[in-house]
DNA sequence: GTCTATAGTTCGATAGAC
DNA sequence: GTCTATCGAACTATAGAC
């Protein structure tokens, strides 16, 4: 799996390579700062200082600090996105895709914890034309597991009596692993993958009903 | 259930009763622009004209604007807290005590949501000794259900294999409801409440093991 | 306890030399 | 594309009159 944050050493020689260089130290200055402290609480000569460069050189690259933000929580999104896709391509049985979802998308937030962060709580310090943009890849994540909750429903594999709330739900576990995870904890993103997905999957099919 | 915010109209007549007013006109004015834009975002302007005062007469009641993150940050912490404990005592079987402790925690976040997102998403501008302050009352809640996941474990009622895994997960589903609830959503606080509650039951109850 | 006025700092962003 | 220097606005917090 491909960092989240486009990185310009991986593109071809030549053309723009040194340019987008300076942009990925920008980028990843950038959104340490955001998870750390907040879009508000960073000050773009925080960033400058961080990515070591003056704080006019920044507007070099960025017109405003809220591009910043925009492009580091584009590229998350879409990285989810992607990831949350792939996870249901693996599979065809709906407790298979539910399961390997809610892995990778909560391994996802603790692996690229700093970006999950900008990802979750910062939308609200975007433009109303990024936010808009932004709610559109949420909607389609959100989608893709309610389809697989719906369809496991359907083949009476799972039995939960309110599958929009458990897509909710499940969804609610993996994001909140950005609020609470610490690389000096217990656990590894893929560890609290795999027991997230274990506990999404009993969330859908309720013993009782089962039983 | 109260408010979590202190309301000095309940206060005894005369004494300080006038000036508690005002402060809790000024928390609730903080309170709904942190909850909105965040501390960082938040100017001490903004919070003045919400209450309807003059930039300089905040400070009289607070000394710092920080000291009005913590006031809110301390009000809903020990809120939720006596929300949990009471949970908790109303039954004595795991299974209605865990039911009951996720749907009033999930029914909180709903129900203050605007308290609930200084809590959740603010702590990291508070100051080092008020962070310490509030991380103790934070312990206190896991440390409650994770006691109610293992006693139910003890009992071969749950079957979960990662109890404070599962403890942590039931807490991420309450706390999320802080990020993505809106008044004017298709759910009612209690709905939530009761909806998270069977997902939590569900969730350290697999259904795989009871069978 | 409220106000007007403002000190002193820091902010986002720009100008212009190299 | 980087720098130094700085503009103009906004910030937290205080001074002092009433």
């Amino acid at each position: 799996m491909t960092n989240p944050i486009p990185n310009a050493s991986a593109t071809v020689p030549g053309g723009q390579a040194r340019g987008d260089a300076t942009r990925s130290r920008l980028l990843a200055a950038a959104l340490d700062s955001f998870a750390i402290r907040g879009f508000h609480g960073t000050s773009t000569r925080d960033i400058a200082q961080s990515a070591g460069m003056s704080p006019a050189a920044v507007y070099v690259h960025y017109r405003t600090k809220e591009e910043l933000l925009y492009a580091l929580s584009a590229a998350g999104h879409r990285h989810v996105l992607q990831v949350v896709e792939e996870a249901a391509a693996m599979h065809t049985a709906p407790a298979d895709q539910l399961r390997e979802i809610v892995e990778q998308f909560a391994a996802w937030h603790a692996r690229f914890h700093t970006n999950a962060r900008v990802v979750q709580y910062e939308m609200a310090a975007l433009t109303e034309e990024h936010k808009r943009e932004i709610a559109s890849l949420r909607r389609a994540v959100e989608m893709r597991v309610r389809a697989v909750i719906a369809s496991g429903v359907a083949r009476d594999e799972f039995t939960v009596r309110t599958p929009n709330t458990a897509a909710l739900a499940v969804l609610s576990l993996g994001i909140d692993v950005a609020r609470w995870y610490r690389e000096d904890g217990p656990w590894t993103p893929e560890e609290i993958g795999q027991r997230y997905g274990d506990l999404a999957l009993n969330m859908v099919r309720s013993s009782r009903s089962a039983c």
